[in-house]
This record gives structure tokens, C-alpha cells and sequence, in this order.
DNA sequence: GTCTATAGGTAGATAGAC
DNA sequence: GTCTATCTACCTATAGAC
């Protein structure tokens, strides 16, 4: 069989967290969604908080990996931003789950996960990103602005929409099937965007 | 006694289910916030899912009104969006909890909740600042721009670092000190940032 | 109104047959 | 490895004394 169970259990876990976070995650449910027994979920990671950890460890290095490619590139400036941009959006929509489930355990022990997220060998690293955009600002060539707070204004428009995407359908009157399609678009308006701020005339 | 225990309970609830989201939390945590027996929680509120309720109706419509204030002022546009970061930032800073409030409740049963906060009589309504920005943009005073992306642009920098705060302060070394600065430093580089991308030169 | 004690239900984890 | 059955712990909710 190409599928293993352990595989089963994972992406049975991943959506079951996703949906309904740690705590309200129920072991039966994940079982029956990977169409297995309880038991096996036991037998293959001894407990709720080892399985949690299995799906998001296997997901995280994945995703740290390829943002850091396009941080840790030579783009110039503006085409990093979209490559970045376009990246991040693939990932998320083809991970929804993600920031559910990073924001889940982020606020039920803060300090404990961010710390375990930063001693990972590979993680998120903006700090090339925000040196580039230092140079490009005393070289003249865009407009003033604290390279902190636009690396955080870029994560922010790229991911909320994904953390609030049913505030936002119920908001704008958007259904499931034109959410992709929004998303799709959103790469380029947040690109263009953040391009009309920087860019001297 | 100036301060009543159903308040008690209220504080201790909404301190307890902002720390832990709604399924993690116990009513044993709360009561004990609260100094409290806990008996008497079911007495006052007859389940965990009324206090749950209870905590949030007093919080919402608080901020449903003082949004739709801003929204629906005859400010002009650039004004408009400079008062509307700021009370947004000033509301978040004064009730840190909210975010994660709704955004916990919007991943354990997402249809349920959007319906229910949408047909509340003071809910936020953008609609008004979209027209505005699409009648600004026929008449040529702005950069083409889509108003529901700017529209989500604006609430995802504005929201987001309160949602992915301990995040944030790993990623760039922001102690709990400096972050109410830091998020009030946000509110000119957020208004800076949207006019200069939507300013004509 | 406030407390203690406990009932009733459910979820995670284990034991043991196959 | 996979299943069924069961144990144990915990949590919400209630009953009843004060």
C-alpha cells in the first residue's frame, strides 16, 4: 500500500487541529477521519500532544524553508517583495490550516512555543529582507519607512485574510468558491500596493 | 460593595477565555480568578457557553459602535483612515484580548459565529469607507486601487500584530515593555504607509 | 447568595485478543 | 499492526446545606 497509516493519522490529525484547534480536537474524531481505530492513534504516538507535535513538524521546516529562499535571495527589492508575496499566498492556500494552528498554540502558551520555534535550525528570518530594504531607503531610491513595521505590514496582508477568511466571506459577501480566486488577486494588489508606498516619482 | 461578583465573574471569564481560547479553558480557572466558588458560576450563568456569550456581548458592540463612528463620518478620505487606525490600534491596546477571542471562536465553529455576529443590529460595516474610496478614485484624487483590498489591507496591518504579538516579539526582539510603543509607533506608519500608496503626486 | 459534595458524561490512554 | 473493551481522570453541571 503507497499509504501508510502513520500517513493516514497525520493528515487526518492536520485537518482535525486545523478545524477545531488543540484542545477542542477530539482523538475519536481524527480516528474516524483517518478511518482507524483509537487505539492506533495510541499505538503510533502515544499521545494527543506527540501527534500535535508529529503534523507540525512536519509541516513547519517545509514552509520556513521555501520563505527563506526569496528573504535570503538576490532579488531586487520590489521583485522580492512579489516573490515573497506569491510564495507566501501558495503556501497558505495550499495549507490553510497553517495559521490557525500556529495562532492556536500561540495563544495558549506564548512563550513556550515562540521560544521552541526560534531554537529551530530552519525558520523565518526577515532580517536580510529589512537590511535590503535599510540600504535601498539611504541610497535614495524609495521613500522613507521603518523596515520593521513594512516586513510586519507584508506578513499582516498576506496572512489575515487567511486567520479571518469567514469574518471576511460573511464581511463581503464572498462564497467558498470565489475565496481562491480572491486570494489569487490579493498576490497582486498587496504587491502593487506595497510598491505604489515605496516607490519615489 | 461597588464591584458585584456577576463583574467578578465577567473579568475573571473574559481574562481566562482571551488566555486559553473557549475549550481550554475550566470553570475551575475561572472561578478561582474570580475568588470565587465554583457553584456559583452556574448559578450566575447556568453554563459555560452563556458566560461565553455573556463576555463577548459586552465587549462587542462596544467596538461595533466606535468603528461605525469612524466609518460612517463625513471625514475626508486620508483623515477618515488615519482616525480609523487609530481607534482600531487604541481599542486593541485597551481589550488585547478580543482578537484571540474572535479568532478562536471564528476557527471552532466559523459559520455559526459569523452568522450570529452579522445579524446583530451594531456590527462593522466598511461599506460606507469603500464607496468613499471608489468615488475618490473615479474622480481621479487617488491611485486606482480595489476598495475591498485596501479595505482588508488596512484591518489585517491594523489587527494582525495583536493576534501574532508573541510572534512578532520573538522574530524581532520586542519586550513586553516596548510593545504598547511599538504598537503606537504602528498607528503613523500604518496611515503613512496606505496615503503614500494611494497618494497621486 | 454562597458554599461543599457529587452526579453524569466524555476524553485520553491502556490492555489484551486476534 | 489493528481491533474492541475498559480504565482513569477530569470537567460541566446539579443538589442541597447554610
Amino acid at each position: 500500500m503507497g499509504i501508510t497509516t502513520e500517513e493516514k493519522i497525520l493528515t487526518a490529525a492536520r485537518e482535525v487541529f486545523t478545524k477545531k484547534g488543540y484542545a477542542a480536537a477530539r482523538m475519536q474524531e481524527i480516528a474516524d477521519a483517518a478511518n482507524i481505530n483509537k487505539g492506533l492513534l495510541h499505538y503510533y504516538f502515544r499521545s494527543k500532544e506527540n501527534l500535535f507535535r508529529a503534523v507540525f513538524d512536519k509541516a513547519f521546516p517545509k514552509f520556513a524553508h521555501q520563505i527563506n529562499d526569496i528573504f535570503e535571495s538576490d532579488l531586487p527589492l520590489f521583485e522580492k517583495i512579489e516573490a515573497f508575496v506569491n510564495k507566501y499566498i501558495d503556501i497558505l492556500i495550499q495549507n490553510p490550516y497553517l495559521p490557525a494552528f500556529v495562532l492556536n498554540e500561540l495563544n495558549t502558551n506564548p512563550e513556550e512555543f515562540v521560544k521552541d520555534l526560534l531554537s529551530r535550525r530552519e525558520k523565518p528570518n526577515p532580517m536580510k529582507l529589512i537590511m535590503q530594504v535599510k540600504m535601498e531607503m539611504e541610497a535614495g531610491n524609495i521613500k522613507p519607512v521603518d523596515p520593521i513595521h513594512l516586513a510586519i505590514n507584508v506578513i499582516s496582508m498576506s496572512v489575515f485574510p487567511f486567520i479571518g477568511r469567514p469574518m471576511i466571506q460573511g464581511l463581503f459577501q464572498i462564497d467558498d468558491a470565489a475565496y481562491l480566486q480572491f486570494m489569487n488577486a490579493r498576490k497582486k494588489a498587496i504587491t502593487e500596493f506595497v510598491i505604489n508606498a515605496l516607490r519615489k516619482d
